[in-house]
DNA sequence: AACTTACGGTACGGCCAGTACCGTAGTTGC
DNA sequence: GCAACTACGGTACTGGCCGTACCGTAAGTT
């Protein structure tokens, strides 16, 4: 074959995560097969299962190369900071890759050992920009302080990607992420304490 | 064989649909398998596939005979109905069937068709119960009367939703419900229209 | 140099979706 | 009451995929 030099270690690793990386991207994880990844790796499932211990190990190691995280915006009011953070998310989900996630979080099903791998992208750790924006907004007086609660302060990210749970693939139009910041977060985030 | 006589029509749709409602309970949808469910039925694949086009109609029709809607509470004021509620939801996510509307709603995949058999258990439909239920509030003066909109009304259930995709499959303690009904639902939904 | 480790090739078991074919029982129309 | 038709039951098969096993051989190690 052509290819004199056999590789090893760190270099197959690498090659292996990247042709998963491409196989995910193209036909997303319903489509990745060991078979196939070991194919374009050019190497064989051997490889493959030394290092993962299945299938959707090797889905979320690729989709977690692939998910890459954004700058946080900084608009100067928290209006647009909100708007700005959701169309990142908007445009995440409605991408291939928002379908692959979504592929991901079924797969895990609940098993909690994989799902955990996936929050970093999708769950807890999302909640830290959303309490730096905040935070920003309580300075400047636009916000309750009450509200930097992770709870409170995701509530506007939740509400889109149950969006995309109910409704299906396509992208949410801006109308539906504006209602979602003027009728809900806003007016939620900006009470004073009303009892 | 025993059966001497043969079933036909409706009389062996429902033992078909039968046999995939015990598989779905014992085994969740990825346990549903064609052959099984055919054996179980006293028939064999064929039968099936005249009926359902592929293995997830099955499941779908299967999941739509175990859902049955509760009743709606009302206990006077807003915030028990609101709690009573979530807790239905979060007694139905956390059941067995909890899981399979998860695997089923993945296995869709955002393919509308599928989805829109779905949203009847768990999207639109679900916002019915939530609008009576503000409606009344509003009518006692517990809720300000803008609030009556799909987007603001079914915020709690979404929020109760998400953790279930996030954080797996036990179900959420009480405190959670609790929290979401008091530091989200109730504050937004009492807004004065504070501009 | 000998030795160990990991890669490559290949083959296979097992499971399952979906399809095809055919004999036969039940139903319908005459 | 007979024929034609429809739908069920049995069975077999293709094709795809996950995961495992075995074995020869190249790469790194001492």
């Amino acid at each position: 074959m052509a290819g004199q030099t056999r590789r090893r270690g760190a270099a197959l690793e690498e090659a292996i995560l990247a042709a998963a990386v491409a196989e995910l991207a193209e036909s997303g994880y319903a489509g990745l097969t060991m078979d196939k990844v070991a194919a374009r790796a050019g190497t064989n499932k051997n490889a493959l299962y030394r290092r993962w211990p299945n299938r959707l190990a090797l889905g979320i190691a690729a989709y977690k190369q692939l998910a890459k995280a954004a700058p946080l915006p900084d608009t100067g009011e928290l209006r647009g900071d909100a708007l700005e953070l959701l169309r990142q998310a908007n445009r995440h989900w409605s991408s291939p890759l928002g379908g692959v996630l979504r592929e991901l979080l079924a797969a895990a099903g609940g098993a909690t050992e994989f799902l955990a791998q996936l929050q970093d992208q999708s769950g807890d750790a999302a909640a830290a920009p959303w309490l730096t924006l905040l935070g920003r907004a309580v300075a400047r007086g636009e916000a309750a302080p009450e509200v930097l609660h992770p709870r409170v302060a995701t509530v506007a990210v939740v509400l889109l990607r149950n969006e995309f749970v109910v409704r299906g693939v396509p992208s949410a139009p801006d109308d539906v992420l504006v209602e979602i910041v003027d009728e809900v977060y806003l007016p939620l985030v900006r009470r004073r304490s009303a009892s």
